[in-house]
RNA sequence: GCCGAAGUGGUGGAAUUGGUAGACACGCUAGCUUGAGGGGCUAGUGAGUGAAAACUCGUGCGGGUUCAAGUCCCGCCUUCGGCACCA
C-alpha cells in the first residue's frame, strides 16, 4: 500500500459513496436542527473564485455541525433572473432562459465537483414559474395588506434606444450603448412599504448574532433621526414649503429654502420661465445614483419666491438645488450655511447670508457641532438642546411645525422594466391597475421566437393585450425580490401544492448565512422586511430571517478584486482538476480569515496540497491498533497526547465561536509536525502506537470538515468496521490539558529581558526571586531600585526601575 | 460626499481579554537524497550590530495614554465594500 495521494481518484469515490446513501438530503428528526445557508448564486456561467470561498465555508460549517450530531440542512440553488442574462442574450444570440439553463448546468457540476454536501432535493431556481408564482402570490397579500402602492419616480432613460438603463448601464453619463446623453424620466412604478417596518427593522437588529459593522451600516441605513417638521408660508400665496430639520436649534440661521428639481413647485415654475425650465433640464442629466448626485457640482437657480421665516418673519428666498433629493424627507431643505457643510458651500457660491446662531470653543464656520445659541431674539443663551425643545413648542403653538420622527429609508421600488424578470401580475382596464387574483397566478414569462432580442414586455404586444380595454402590467420585479425569500422556499422547495409546510416550521430560522460583505445593506434588509411581512400575513413564524451571519470578504489578484473587466480572475476549474477539490477547499480556508479578503496565490495552492500528501503518507496504509489506553505515558508520550487534545480544543472554538478556519488548519499542521519519527515506525513502542494513533485519529476528524474525502477515505481504510467519520467528533480530557509548568516572561521597564520555566503553583514571592536571579535581568536591574513590580498570573513578571 | 472595513517580514497571514510581534505556510539560501528534472528530507531566514551572549530598531503616517500598545484615544494617508436599477 505505497500508493501515491491520487485526489481525483479518491474524490470520485467517495462522492459516488456519498450519492449512493443520498447522504446530505436532510429530513425531520429529533436531533438539534441546524440550517445552514450560503447565498445562493447568479447563474453566470463559471463558479468564480468567490464561490468557491462562500460554499467552502458553508461546508466547513455543516460537516462540523453533522460531526456534533446535528440535524443539518444545507440547501443550493440559483439566483436565475437577471441583467446579465439580457445581455449575453443579445451579444451571443441565445435566449435568456437558455442561456440561464446552460450555465446552471454547468455551475451544478462544478460545486458537485468541489465535494459540498447540499441537499439537492430542494433545489430551486428564481425563475421557473414553479418559484416566481408564489412570489406573485406574496405580492398579492402584500397588496391585501395595504403594503403596495404606485408613484412616480426617477429613471435613466437612453433618449435614443427608448430604454430604462441600471446605474451600471450609465458610463459618464451616458448610455454603454448607444453613447446618448442620460435623462432623468419619471415614470409611474410599484412600491412596497418597508417603511412601515422602519422602526422594527432598527430595533429587532439587537436580537440578531450579527457582525457589528453590519448591524451598524443598517442602523445608519434605516437613519431614525429626531427632529421637526417646519412651514414656511409661500409670500403672496396660501400655500407653504414644509422642511425637515434635525436642527431646529439653527432655525435662526435660515437664510434660504432649496427645493429638489423634481418638486412640484420647481416644476409648475419651469412652465412660464425659460430659465428655470434650462436648468431643470440640465439636472436632468445627473445619474440617479445617490453617489453620483453628491459628488456633482451643486449649483441652484433663485425661483424669484419668498417665503417667511416662521419666527422671525423675515422673507427669505427659495431656490431649486440640484442636490435636493425628492425622496429624502419633503424635498425642501432649509438652508443654514453657518452650520452645514454643504449650505455653506451653496451660500458662499451664490453670496446668500451666512449667520451664526451656535457658537463653540470652535470658531472656524460651519460649526457643525451643538452649542449655545445665540442671534436667536429670545432663545439666546440656551445649549442646542434646551434651545430645540423650546423652539419646537412656539413652532407647535403657531400651528407652523411639529415635532417629527424621520427615516432616511425609503420605500422599495420593485418595478424594472426589463424582460428577464418575474411579471407583476397586474392588469389595467382602462388605464386603471388592479393586482390579479390568486387564482389568476401565475402570469408566465412569455417564451421568445428563436432570433428575437430580449426586448422589454412593453414592447411584447401579444403578451400585453388581453382585451381591447385590458392590458397586462409590463413591468417584471426587482431580482431582490426574488432573493427576498428563497431562504424560506427552500425548506418546501419541492412541494408544489403549498409555498410552505411543515418542514418550514421546522427548518426556519437559518442558523447561520454566509455570503459577501457587498449584500451587508440590500438584501439583507429586504429580507429581514420580507420575513416580517410574511409573518404578518401568517405564512411564517419568527422576527427574524438569519439568526448569525458571516459576511466574507472579497477575493482578490494583486490587491485588486477579481473581476473580468479587470482581466485577473483565475478559474477554479483548472486548480480542482490539477489538484483536487480538498486541496482548493484547504487553499481557500487557510489562506485568510473568512471575513478578511483573501489575496489569490498560486504558491501557497502547492503547499495546500503538500500538507495533504504529507497526511497521506503518513496515513495511508496504516491500521488502526485499537489499544486501550492503561500506558505509563513517558514525559514526550503525554507531551504529544497533550499536544493533540489541545489542537482538538482551539479547532473547536476556531470551527464554532470564531469561524477562523486558517488557524485550526495552522495548528492541524502544528499537530502532525510534532509526531516524533520514530512513533511512526512500525516497531515502535505499544505506548507510542497509541499516542500516533489517537493524534492521526484527531487529524482526520478535525480536518475532515474542510478536507471530506481524502479524510473519509483514510478513516475508512484506517479504521475498518469503525463509525462514520460524519457521526464522530472526538471527546477532549480536560485532565490532561492541565499542565505543571509555564513559561514565565521577565521584563524589565516594559522589555522582555529573559524567559523561566516555573511550576504552575508557585508563589509570586517565589516567582520575583527566580526573575530576579537570571543573569540578563540582573545586568539591567545592577543596584537600581525595583519601585514597583506588576505580575500577571502564569504569564509574567515585570520589574519597574 | 456619507456609511462600514482594512493596512503587520520578500509573500499569504498569526497574535482570541492591553502582556513574548511574526504562529502556520509560501518563497528564498545552504546541505543531503536522485542519472537529470521533479519530488522528498535537514538546517537557516524581519532589518541592523556582533565570533557569540546579547543589543538596537520594527506592525501605513504623526501625536497621546500606560509599568506594558499591532491591540486603547486624537489627527491624517492609502486601499477596498455599500450608497437604493450589478447581483
Amino acid at each position: 500500500m505505497n500508493s501515491n495521494y491520487n485526489p481525483k481518484l479518491i474524490e470520485e469515490k467517495v462522492q459516488e459513496k456519498w450519492n449512493k446513501e443520498n447522504r446530505y438530503v436532510s429530513k425531520i428528526d429529533d436531533r438539534e436542527k441546524y440550517y445552514c445557508l450560503s447565498m445562493f448564486p447568479y447563474p453566470s456561467g463559471k463558479l468564480h473564485m468567490g464561490h468557491v470561498r462562500n460554499y467552502t465555508i458553508g461546508d466547513v460549517i455543516s460537516r462540523y455541525k453533522r460531526m456534533k450530531n446535528f440535524n443539518v440542512f444545507q440547501p443550493m440553488g440559483w439566483d436565475a433572473f437577471g441583467l446579465p442574462a439580457e445581455n449575453a442574450a443579445i451579444a451571443n444570440n441565445v435566449s435568456p432562459k437558455d442561456w440561464t439553463n446552460q450555465n446552471i448546468e454547468n455551475m451544478k457540476a462544478q460545486l458537485k465537483s468541489l465535494g459540498l454536501s447540499y441537499d439537492w432535493s430542494k433545489e430551486l431556481r428564481t425563475c421557473d414559474s414553479k418559484y416566481y408564482k408564489w412570489e406573485q402570490l406574496i405580492f398579492k397579500r402584500f397588496y391585501d395588506a395595504g403594503l403596495v402602492y404606485r408613484k412616480k419616480s426617477i429613471v435613466n432613460w437612453d433618449p435614443v434606444d427608448e430604454t430604462v438603463l441600471a446605474n451600471e448601464q450609465v458610463i459618464d453619463g451616458r448610455g454603454w450603448r448607444s453613447g446618448a446623453k442620460i435623462e432623468n424620466k419619471e415614470i409611474d412604478q410599484w412600491f412596497i412599504k418597508i417603511t412601515n417596518y422602519a422602526d422594527e427593522l432598527l430595533d429587532s437588529l439587537d436580537s440578531l448574532d450579527w457582525p457589528d459593522n453590519v448591524k451598524t451600516m443598517q442602523k445608519n441605513w434605516i437613519g431614525k433621526s429626531k427632529g421637526a417638521e417646519i412651514k414656511y408660508k409661500i409670500e403672496n400665496s396660501d400655500d407653504f414649503l414644509t422642511t425637515f430639520s434635525t436642527r431646529p436649534d439653527t432655525i435662526f440661521g435660515v437664510s434660504f429654502l432649496a427645493i429638489s428639481p423634481s418638486h412640484h413647485l420647481a416644476i409648475e415654475l419651469s412652465n412660464n420661465n425659460k430659465e428655470i425650465k434650462k436648468f431643470l433640464e440640465e439636472c436632468k442629466e445627473i445619474k440617479t445614483a445617490e453617489a453620483d448626485i453628491v459628488k456633482a457640482d451643486k449649483f441652484g437657480i433663485d425661483t424669484g419666491l419668498s417665503v417667511i421665516h416662521p419666527l422671525s418673519g423675515k422673507k427669505l428666498p427659495v431656490w431649486i438645488g440640484n442636490f435636493v433629493l425628492l425622496e429624502y424627507g419633503t424635498g425642501v431643505v432649509m438652508g443654514v450655511p453657518a452650520h452645514d457643510v454643504r449650505d455653506f458651500e451653496f451660500a458662499s457660491k451664490y453670496d446668500l447670508e451666512i449667520k451664526q446662531v451656535i457658537e463653540t470653543e470652535n470658531n472656524e464656520l460651519p460649526i457643525l457641532e451643538e452649542g449655545k445659541v445665540i442671534n436667536s431674539e429670545n432663545f439666546n443663551g440656551l445649549m442646542s438642546d434646551e434651545a430645540t425643545k423650546k423652539i419646537i413648542d412656539r413652532l407647535e403653538e403657531l400651528k407652523l411645525g411639529e415635532k417629527l420622527i424621520q427615516f432616511r429609508l425609503r420605500d422599495w421600488g420593485v418595478s424594472r422594466q426589463r424582460y428577464w424578470g418575474c411579471p407583476i401580475p397586474v392588469v389595467y382596464k382602462n388605464g386603471e391597475p388592479s393586482v390579479l387574483d390568486e387564482k389568476e397566478i401565475p402570469v408566465e414569462l412569455p417564451e421568445l421566437d428563436k432570433d428575437s432580442p430580449p426586448i422589454p414586455l412593453s414592447q411584447n404586444k401579444e403578451f400585453l393585450k388581453i382585451r381591447d380595454d385590458i392590458a397586462r402590467e409590463s413591468d417584471t420585479f426587482d431580482t431582490f425580490m426574488d432573493s427576498s425569500w428563497y431562504y424560506a422556499r427552500f425548506t418546501s422547495a419541492d412541494n408544489d401544492k403549498n409555498i410552505f409546510d411543515e418542514n418550514t416550521k421546522y427548518w426556519l430560522p437559518v442558523d447561520l448565512y454566509i455570503g459577501g460583505i457587498e449584500h451587508a445593506i440590500l438584501h439583507l434588509l429586504y429580507s429581514r422586511f420580507f420575513h416580517k411581512a410574511l409573518r404578518d400575513i401568517g405564512l411564517v413564524e419568527g422576527d427574524e430571517p438569519f439568526k448569525r451571519l458571516l459576511t466574507q470578504g472579497m477575493v482578490l489578484k494583486d490587491g485588486a478584486k477579481m473581476s473580468k473587466s479587470k482581466g485577473n480572475t483565475v478559474d477554479p476549474q483548472s486548480y480542482i482538476e490539477k489538484y483536487g477539490a480538498d486541496t482548493v477547499r484547504l487553499y481557500m480556508m487557510f489562506t485568510s480569515h473568512p471575513e478578511q479578503s483573501l489575496e489569490w496565490s498560486e504558491s501557497s495552492v502547492e503547499g495546500a496540497s503538500r500538507f495533504l500528501k504529507k497526511i497521506w503518507k503518513l496515513i495511508n496504509g496504516k491500521k488502526y491498533n485499537r489499544l486501550s489506553s492503561r500506558f505509563d505515558f513517558t514525559k514526550e508520550e503525554l507531551s504529544l497526547r497533550r499536544k493533540s487534545h489541545a489542537t482538538l480544543k482551539k479547532v473547536e472554538n476556531d470551527y464554532e465561536v470564531r469561524f477562523s478556519f486558517n488557524t485550526a488548519i495552522a495548528a492541524i499542521m502544528e499537530l502532525l509536525n510534532f509526531i516524533p519519527d520514530e512513533y511512526k515506525n512500525e516497531n515502535s513502542l505499544d505506548s507510542q502506537k497509541y499516542c500516533l494513533d489517537e493524534a492521526i485519529l484527531f487529524i482526520l476528524q478535525m480536518l475532515s470538515p474542510i478536507a471530506p474525502h481524502i479524510c473519509e477515505y483514510l478513516w475508512d481504510s484506517f479504521y475498518e468496521d469503525g463509525p462514520s467519520i460524519e457521526c464522530s467528533w472526538p471527546e477532549i480530557s480536560e485532565t490532561l490539558l492541565e499542565i505543571e509548568e509555564f513559561e514565565l516572561i521577565v521584563q524589565v521597564n516594559g522589555k522582555v529581558r529573559g524567559k523561566v520555566n516555573i511550576n504552575k503553583g508557585s508563589e509570586q514571592k517565589e516567582i520575583e526571586n527566580i526573575a530576579l536571579n537570571i543573569e540578563n535581568v540582573k545586568n539591567y536591574i545592577n543596584d537600581s531600585e525595583v519601585k514597583k513590580v506588576i505580575y500577571v498570573k502564569n504569564k509574567l513578571v515585570n520589574f519597574v526601575i
